[in-house]
DNA sequence: CTATTCACG
DNA sequence: ACGTACGTGAATAGT
């Protein structure tokens, strides 16, 4: 039988400062208490033991406080965010029926020792798990510990026995307490013999053993004099620190190995407290969502009637009524075959199936600007509307996009997830009525109906919730000026697609299959054998250990072999140069010729998906396939863009915002010099430069243009000296001074840079010109990294997430544009500052300059917004 | 399912 | 002293 003990004071420290800060929607912090069941899982699926406790220690003084006045000097305090959880935490194990032990007078490492030895003795093994060293004097062949270390937010635990210590120390578990009686722990005020630190330590423990001997041979060590005189001098310290870190066994706790069996969990208990912490992952680990539910919020999901519409007559009289009302709610299967609708509580079906020859003018009445409607994910539904020619007017709320802006990091934003989050309340699963079976002739469609109609009847309620907040937050502008109007263009983009030559594509790839080819043999020949160049780990171990590398760097799995590590070994071996460029070659192969040959439609043009609630910043993104990173840097890769073309007889125009990025920060920095910059017309690079390096700009070199351009980049993504260092490839001093002289010349740059941060400190969000907001609680961690991180990404989103705004109210603008000048041109493609318009020639001059003109003017500036454009047969000519 | 690598703005 | 630039998506290997 074996028996798991948690030393809960330190893994819940190593989670709180490992898991990024987490709070509830009331503010409430639960890192610490997310991040200790996070490893609590992993280690119960991994070692599954019989039984489980888990020991913490209270803040009475214990016996070493008494005894070691040194000890008392420094209590450990924890942060309050820390203190705040741990209540909380015990709650979570009651509900888990995890027997926790803590005792007056005692610490959590002397209930382990005493637990370890009931366990011994009782003939159980014993796994402890902590991430205090100190602990290891505990190791037998039956208790073993589990060690947990955090770096970076990852948690790893190692089973150490009493061979691996020996493996690692040198001597046995037992010396463990003479090793920290002479070097100490100044992590837990044990100072130790002053001057003697680990490796003598060490040293000492493994030819002598304990201190008990080592005094006792003083005389005749073989050792330095002054390490003599430091032991002479430091005797009475080291028996007090032996004392100090010897972990007593005999703690006054009648504890029996069984008390501690595991117990089923008590369900209702657990639920209640995962949803108050919002911990929805763990309510479905723990396969809670079978609990009985009492809905705590007052929310109905439940129509007070149904009503299956039958006749084309009364279809016609509902949509009479809608026509008069302020909005309704409606869900449509992804066929279109079904539209289930909420008028207030009354719930409406509308199937193809029942209404035959009388569906589709329904459809055409429902979907027209009249009819006010609140859907979910109203992008995806109007791209099955423009494929059935229907109209996408008349929508006049999305709950995924509201819930999108109210949080733009939650990550995903499903009907049921939001109705959990806002009103603590469970949905049916939507695969009740999207399965592809659900509504198929044979089936029972109960259970599917029931289940669109609550959801149908959710998204209303959100509607009105999620509203409210909108206003709250100041969002409802950007909402119904940018979010809501650019659903229609998109869904339109995504149906026109993008004409690919299939031909040509199919060519390249010929041409770089064959190359890998010779690359591939290259490769062999100089490694002397074959292997999977394809695998970082294999390639490792030809270019590190066979062939004698130099490693550069290492990832967490191994060695490192990327671009930036091969590059460095260029010049050491053949070998690299073929790499590189094999790596280019697949890259454009798998990725690129055979990942987009994939997806071209019968039509000739590829689908992309642009996702709208996807980024922290408000861009969009681009999927299935991603077409916003097609190869452009490299001579190469920049002929995939070839294959990007305007269909028969038409050309693409592409414009593109010149430093958009740079343009905003001006604006919104505020900073006199560098709007003056861009009001001059001259290249923002090299004007940096020359102030930068104080030359004048027809002398700025490129050399010193490159570092300026570097600087510029840098400050939008809130850069460190040492990565600029990096970056631009000068000392980290010489780096440093750089932008000392970039903040002294752009002054306002530099101010704006500590009172952006300052303000999010206050607010708790940063936002953009328009008001889109990121909450950024990392600014609170107190983890150092974590909280940097928040504080360069509140240097970063106003801007990047402003230069999103702009674009996306520019895509407005020119598709409205096109269609009041009846043009046949349509948008194909954007690309963050870039669109991509495909039209007749004898439309492109117009579209030209139409395209320049409503980009340029989207926004009034402190600085003038320039986009350019051109006009090609491919992406690459009109780029 | 995670880690690594590499393509883009 | 920390550890080192923002935002994405896809292919591949390997647990």
């Amino acid at each position: 039988m074996k028996l798991m003990v948690i030393d809960g004071n330190s893994i819940v420290n190593r989670a709180f400062y490992g898991v990024r800060m987490l709070n509830t929607r009331d503010g409430q912090p639960t890192n610490a208490v997310f991040g200790f069941l996070t490893i609590l899982q992993k280690l119960l699926d991994d070692h599954k033991p019989d039984a489980l406790c888990v020991t913490f220690d209270l803040h009475a003084p214990t016996f070493r406080h008494i005894e070691f006045e040194a000890y008392k000097a420094q209590r450990k305090t924890m942060p309050e965010e820390l203190v705040a959880q741990m209540p909380v935490l015990k709650e979570v194990l009651d509900a888990m029926n995890i027997p926790r032990y803590e005792q007056e007078g005692w610490e959590a490492d002397d209930l382990i020792g005493t637990i370890s030895r009931i366990c011994e003795e009782s003939g159980w093994e014993c796994a402890v798990v902590t991430g205090d060293k100190d602990s290891l004097q505990l190791l037998t062949e039956q208790t073993h510990v589990l060690l947990v270390t955090t770096r970076m937010g990852q948690t790893t635990t190692k089973e150490m026995t009493p061979e691996t210590f020996f493996e690692t120390y040198g001597f046995e578990p037992s010396k463990m307490v003479d090793l920290k009686g002479l070097m100490g722990d100044p992590s837990d005020n044990i100072p130790g013999v002053a001057g003697i630190g680990e490796k003598t330590a060490m040293d000492l423990v493994q030819r002598y053993g304990t201190i008990e001997e080592i005094y006792a041979k003083l005389d005749t060590l073989e050792v330095k004099p002054g390490v003599l005189k430091k032991l002479t001098e430091g005797g009475e310290m080291a028996r007090m620190c032996y004392g100090l870190a010897t972990i007593h066994t005999d703690a006054p706790i009648g504890f029996k190995p069984e008390d501690a069996l595991r117990r089923p969990v008590d369900h209702e208990a657990l639920y209640q407290l995962f949803l108050r912490l919002e911990f929805n992952k763990f309510i479905e680990k723990f396969g809670l969502s079978g609990a009985a539910v009492t809905p705590r919020g007052n929310v109905s999901v439940e129509c007070s009637t149904l009503e299956i519409v039958e006749m084309p007559e009364r279809a016609q009289d509902l949509l009479a009524t809608w026509r008069n009302r302020p909005a309704v709610s409606c869900l449509a299967l992804p066929t279109l075959d079904a539209v289930a609708v909420c008028d207030k509580t009354q719930g409406y079906l509308f199937r193809a199936d029942v209404l035959g020859e009388s569906y589709k003018s329904f459809l055409n009445g429902f979907f027209a600007p009249g009819v006010r409607k609140i859907s979910h994910d109203i992008k995806t539904l109007m791209g099955r509307l423009l494929a059935e020619g229907l109209s996408t007017d008349g929508f006049v709320f999305d709950t995924a996009i509201a819930a999108y802006l109210l949080a733009p990091t939650d990550g995903s934003y499903e009907l049921d997830k939001l109705f959990l989050t806002y009103f603590n309340q469970k949905l049916p699963p939507a695969k009740a009525y999207l399965d592809a079976e659900a509504f198929s002739p044979l089936a029972d469609h109960t259970t599917a109906i029931a289940a669109l109609m609550s959801h149908t009847a959710a998204v209303a309620a959100l509607e009105e919730e999620l509203s409210q907040r909108l206003e709250d937050c100041s969002l409802r502008k950007l909402f119904d000026t940018v979010e809501l109007p650019l659903c229609p263009v998109l869904a339109e983009m995504e149906q026109t697609g993008f004409l690919v030559d299939r031909k040509a594509l199919g060519a390249f790839g010929l041409m770089l299959t064959e190359r890998i080819a010779s690359d591939r043999d290259s490769i062999y020949a100089l490694a002397g054998e074959e292997f999977n160049i394809n695998s970082t780990q294999q390639l490792g171990t030809i270019l590190f250990d066979k062939l004698g590398l130099p490693p550069v760097k290492k990832t967490k799995t191994g060695y490192s072999t990327n671009a930036e590590v091969l590059e460095k070994l260029q010049g050491e071996h053949a070998i690299i140069d073929v790499i590189l460029d094999y790596r280019q070659l697949t890259k454009l192969n798998s990725t690129y010729v055979e990942g987009l040959s994939k997806v071209i439609a019968p039509d000739g043009r590829i689908h992309t998906c642009f996702q709208n609630t996807v980024t922290a910043t408000g861009r969009l993104s681009s999927t299935e396939p991603n077409l916003q990173n097609i190869p452009v840097r490299t001579e190469l890769g920049a002929k995939l863009r070839e294959m990007f073309v305007a269909q028969k007889d038409w050309v693409l125009v592409d414009a593109d915002y010149s430093q958009i990025e740079l343009r905003l920060l001006a604006h919104i920095a505020g900073d006199q010099h560098m709007q003056q910059a861009f009001l001059t017309g001259e290249d923002i690079h090299t004007i940096t430069a020359s102030k930068v390096f104080g030359v004048d700009p027809k002398d700025v070199t490129p050399n010193q243009r490159r570092s300026a351009k570097a600087v510029n980049f840098g400050i939008v993504y809130g850069i460190s000296e040492f990565s600029l260092s990096q970056d631009i490839g000068v000392t980290r001093w010489e780096a440093k001074e750089y932008m000392q002289r970039y903040f002294e010349k752009y002054a306002g740059v530099h101010a704006y840079m500590s009172d952006v941060v300052e303000q999010a400190k206050k607010d708790g969000y940063v936002a953009t010109l328009m008001g889109r907001r990121r909450w950024l609680p990392e600014l609170n961690s107190a983890n150092f990294n974590l909280r940097s991180f928040g504080e360069r990404v509140a240097l970063n989103m106003p801007i990047q997430g402003t230069a999103a705004d702009v674009i996306k109210l520019a895509m407005i603008r020119v598709h409205d544009r096109l269609k009041q000048e009846k043009l046949q041109a349509r948008l194909v493609l954007q690309v963050h500052d870039e669109l991509i318009v495909e039209c007749p020639p004898e439309e492109s001059e117009q579209v030209r300059a139409l395209l320049t003109r409503e980009m340029e003017g989207v926004m009034a500036l402190s600085v003038p917004l320039i986009a350019e454009a051109a006009a090609g047969k491919s992406w690459a000519q009109a780029h």
